[in-house]
This record gives C-alpha cells, structure tokens and sequence, in this order.
DNA sequence: TTGCAATTCAAACGACTGTATGAAACTATC
DNA sequence: GATAGTTTCATACAGTCGTTTGAATTGCAA
C-alpha cells in the first residue's frame, strides 16, 4: 500500500480495543484481527507493542489538549479580558464529555481511550503521562487569573475535582444509570457539563465567601437542613 | 498448618501487591513470592486465580460497606433524626479516604484495593460489583431524609460526585501533588473529607435555592467575576 | 506407632503472549 | 519487463501465564 492505510488501521482497532475493554482484556492478535491486518504488521511498523500504545496515548493526547486549549482561548477572546471561572472549567471537561457521552454513543472512541488511559495503571503510559502536568498548568494559570484571590490550594483542588467527576462519570455512566433508575440523564451532555462546572465554580465561591469572615480554613460546611 | 495461614498469606500478599501495582501487572507466581508459599497453594485454597480475586474483593465490600454504614447510623443516632446532610456524605467518602491517605502511608492496602477495582476493568470484579448498587442505595435513601424536596435526580448526581472525588483523589494523589507544588497537603485526612463534603453540600444547596426562582433546571452556573 | 487425611512441594502441562524470520507479493523507477 | 525497495504473509520462536499432577511432608486420631 502506498498510504499508511495499514499504520492508520491498526491505531483506530488499537484505540477501540483499548476504549472498549481495557488495556489487560486486548491482545495483539485481538487488533490486527479488527483491524484484518497480518500479525506481524504491528512489529513491523511500530517495532513493538507498547511503542504502538505509545503513540496512540502521545497522538491522542495531542489533540485532546489542542481541544481543550482552543476552547479556553476562545472563551478568553470573547471576554476579552481573562477567561471567567466557568468557561475555563467547561473548556477543560467539555471535550472528553462530548466524546465519550451523549445520544450517538461510541462517537469517540478517542475519547474514552484517553480516559481508560488515565483510570489504568499501565507502565507505557505512566512513564508518558508527565507531560499531562504541563498542560494542567495552562488551565490553573487560567483559573488564577479568574480568581485572583484564591489560595493557590483551592485552585488545584478545584482542577482535580472537576477532572475527577468528568473521569467518573464517563467510567461509571453505566452504574450512575442503574443506580439512578434512569433519572440521571446521560445522554443530555451539555447538562452534565453544566452540573461540574456548577459544582466547581460554587465551591470555590463558598470558599472565596468564607475567607473573608474567618482567617482559619473552611473546614466544615454548613448544614441545610431540610 | 492448623489454622489456615496459607490462606490468609496469600490473601494478605495478593491484597498487597494488586493495590500497589494494578491487576494487570500482577501474576500469581508474584503473589506467592510475596506470601512465600508455594504456587501451588492457590489453586488448593481457593480454585483459580478468579476465585481468589473474587473472594478478596467481596471480604473487604463487605468490610467498606459496613464501615460506611457504622458511621452513617451513628450520625443518625447522634442526631436523633435523619443523619445531616454533610455527615452523610462524610459516611459514605471517610472511610476509602481515610484507608488510603494520611501521614502513616501505605496503611491499608484494603482501601486501596478497593479504589483500584473499582477503577480499572476487570471482568471477575464487573460481574460481582452489582451488589455496590444496593449498598449505594441506602446512602441514596439517606440523602433524600436530609433533603426531601431535592430533585432525585440531584441526590444520585451528588452520590455519583462524592464518589468521583473520592476515587481519583486516591488513585491520583501524586499527580495532584506534583501539579500542584505541595500546595495541596494530601496528609490532611479530615481537610480533604472537610473538602469533598463541602462541595458536595454547596452545590445540592445552591440547586436547591436556585429551583426556588426558576421552574427550569438550573444549566448555567453564575460567575463571580474577581 | 500406625494410619489417614490435609497440606505442601517441585515439576511439568497446554495455552497464550509479544516478537522475529524469511519468503512471497506488491509498488515504483528505469 | 527487469530491478530494487517496501510491505505483507504464514509460521515459528522463546517466554510467561494459570493450572494440574503425583509424590513428599505434615498434623492428628486411634
């Protein structure tokens, strides 16, 4: 074949593979079989398995982080000043939601690739995945200059906990489903965006309110009784 | 041996390592080196390496879950009536939490375990983990008494976060604290419960507030600009 | 001490893994 | 259409996996 049409297949059976079922469920054999290319091809043009997840994880995460950044400078440019505290947490979970959620399921096996990739301990990718620090920071300078004011703690916890609900909510869509009956929407994307972005920027507001009466950290919060 | 030491060795050892390393880096020739008992020693206790993995994981769901739900009767019992919002909450993230985190490190690789299965894909523990839904139920329930006019939808959602935060807080705690520079003190057991249930609190409260102006679910977050 | 069941052990099993090989098939240039 | 370089293919390799085997050892009751 002229064109890497062979690279190409293996890479997108590879990721669907991965996404589907688990970086310890999918052999070798198991790609080049979805992807009806020869065993040996995989050797032959990554010279090895993990150099083929490797570049899978590096090219994926690539074009998450080109995703994600766009749409931070895009809500910076609309406001002209800095990007407001929302728009920099919807920048950052927007994505991988939108690939991995909503009424056409298995849109973006890209995206749900990246997200087993970050729940599973697998030594190829853990060795790469230093790289991910350098590109969060982009997002915690961002909320920084949202939040002028905020300990620099709460701008880091609030970065994790947005990234950890978008996580679990795309691993255990299914769990969230049954539990709720069906009364969680999974499928209403933009919703679930607007419910993480709701939930960070709120904390961060409670905390913002309570440093200013009390020198201590917030450590308890306060009961709403019914 | 008399009493059963084989067993629990490789029970312990097992435990140990599938915490530390993930399932899928972990053989049973690794697990009795670590136990020092011979291979054959696993298939004689408890029939193949699935059973093990499965009886490992149902003794310590059965553990976690009535931890959770020893807390959760004493904040019901302490309070007379329903348990309060945040202690609920507190209930159901403390005890992973507190298993996993804090100065004496490596305490329990129980809590870890768990947080690992729950994390990653593993086809014995996905056909046993059903039984997590009723456990999750009762939390469910309990959230509702404290907040009885919240839409159903928010108590799962709330359930679902609790838990997001919870899961990658353990299984990402070195990331967060290189990202961060140390900012965030990953020691502070109770600061990071405090954390984790005040978010969750804050944000049911605000939904709640906000269904008091508008007949419309509430899908944008407002900004507090700095 | 003898006898018997429970347990441990070294060794091997077949199946499967990622990888390597060398011939065959293809593509493009002259 | 012959040639050189690239890609595909069937096949085999060495290693590791979970599991099994049958003999050796142990613990305990008669």
């Amino acid at each position: 074949m002229s064109t890497d049409q062979t690279r190409l297949a293996i890479l997108a059976a590879a990721e669907r593979l991965y996404a589907d079922r688990g970086f310890g469920e999918v052999t070798l054999r198991d790609i080049v079989a979805e992807a009806e290319v020869n065993l040996a091809a995989v050797n032959y043009h990554f010279g090895s398995k993990d150099e083929l997840i490797a570049e899978l994880y590096v090219s994926r995460s690539v074009a998450l982080n080109r995703e994600r950044l766009t749409e931070l400078k895009a809500a910076e440019d609309a406001g002209g000043g800095p990007a407001a505290l929302d728009d920099v947490i919807a920048a950052l979970v927007g994505p991988p939601l939108r690939g991995c959620l909503g009424p056409d399921r298995q849109r973006s096996a890209a995206a749900r690739f990246m997200v087993r990739a970050s729940a599973e301990s697998v030594p190829v990718i853990r060795r790469i995945r230093t790289r991910e620090i350098g590109h969060l920071r982009r997002f915690a300078a961002a909320l920084r200059r949202a939040l002028p004011q905020a300990p620099e703690a709460d701008i880091y916890w609030a970065l994790h906990f947005a990234l950890a609900m978008t996580h679990e909510t795309i691993n255990g869509a299914e769990r969230l489903q049954r539990l709720s009956g069906g009364a969680c929407d999974l499928d209403d994307v933009a919703g679930i965006v607007a419910r993480i972005t709701a939930a960070v920027v709120q904390t961060l507001a409670a905390r913002a309110t309570a440093a200013k009466t009390a020198t201590v950290p917030v450590r308890r919060a306060a009961r709403p009784r019914a």
